[in-house]
DNA sequence: TTTTTTTTAGGACAATCATCCTAAACGACG
DNA sequence: CGTCGTTTAGGATGATTGTCCTAAAAAAAA
């Protein structure tokens, strides 16, 4: 049980703070009050609120980057392994239905303020991306691996969105469902050929 | 060419300042700015921030109502009229990629900030929703119809979230297309019963 | 122990925020 | 012309923001 030290503790905080109210919305004073740290203390580790951002953008890399590779190794087969990518919004489902997605509405706020950081972001869609294009690839789907990547990612992404809108669970489940219907015809039809 | 009032230009002003900066990250000045006018007169038109927000959204729920009325005349069948709701991504494309949805991503922000105002930049959605299930409706797909509709906005946000972090024209037409053939798939498979 | 480095606390800072106020300018109308 | 309601300008306010500083406490090294 190795205690948190305090940056992590922050970064965590952080993490979780920028998800439920956005970065912008989310003072230095919040992240110190939920970590329960002096704001001088805060500065010691992070000098700038762009840096916590910087740090809170790497954790969320790095979480996926384990995430992606823990199914990389449960998951059989490509497809299983894409579905278990498409199921996030299942096992996420209610912070979703609160929140929507982590990295699409940082992505989407970030491009808003036109901050620096956006790129970072960015890079976790594209960490997304290029791992749902190699599941399709293994699966044999070629020169269309990278559209269907980010077929799959995008309906991810309107899903989420609509879910913290509407809050349906009934209609999440079906999209999903529908999505992963979809997967399976674009692959079986691949190994067909 | 009648001269727009003072708080009607107002209101366009901070329309277009959050879409493109974000609610939150909009000050009173900066759209005072963008007005030429004192904050003074400002607070003479709108006495808090939230007023603002209610008649920004107000103005978006009649412009998009007026623009599905448009719609509604020109288009001949349904599927003509749900196509030319997919084509938005197509005519707005450029601002798409810049800063998404203007829908999609108030109703995020809002969701997140927990603000009041959130019920009213979801009714926007709700009026897209509806309007939808209506045309697929017309188009004979029975209680499938609403079901149908949410798809098809999920696909659209998704689409706009990627749009505005990828920057990829090519993805855009390429998603228009298949949401285009998913919409007359399902429409001529419910006529042909 | 003493010394040195790391970590923490909390106040001070200028800037910015939404909001509020007063008074001047304007326009319609007598 | 003068009067009155509407519209405008711009300063004042108090709260909050990100940032910075100094000094005390804690930990590590000597």
């Amino acid at each position: 049980m190795t205690q948190l030290g305090t940056r992590d503790r922050i970064v965590a905080a952080a993490d979780d703070l920028f998800y439920r109210q956005g970065f912008e919305a989310t003072s230095f004073a919040d992240i110190a009050a939920a970590v329960k740290i002096s704001r001088g203390n805060f500065y010691y580790h992070f000098k700038t609120k762009d840096e916590i951002l910087d740090a809170v953008i790497e954790k969320r890399f790095a979480d996926r980057e384990t995430m992606l590779a823990g199914w990389e190794v449960e998951g059989k087969t490509p497809q299983d392994r894409i579905e278990s990518f498409i199921n996030i919004l299942i096992k996420n489902q209610s912070k979703i239905m609160l929140y929507g997605c982590p990295v699409g509405t940082l992505s989407s706020e970030l491009v808003k303020l036109d901050h620096s950081a956006k790129e970072g972001a960015n890079s976790i869609l594209t960490l997304f991306r290029t791992w749902l294009a190699r599941q399709f690839s293994a699966a044999g789907c070629m020169e269309l691996s990278d559209q269907y990547a980010m077929h799959v990612l995008a309906r991810s992404q309107g899903v989420a969105t609509l879910a913290s809108a509407f809050k349906d669970e009934g209609f999440v489940n079906a999209e999903v469902q529908l999505v992963t219907r979809w997967v399976q015809e674009k692959i079986s039809s691949h190994a067909s050929e």
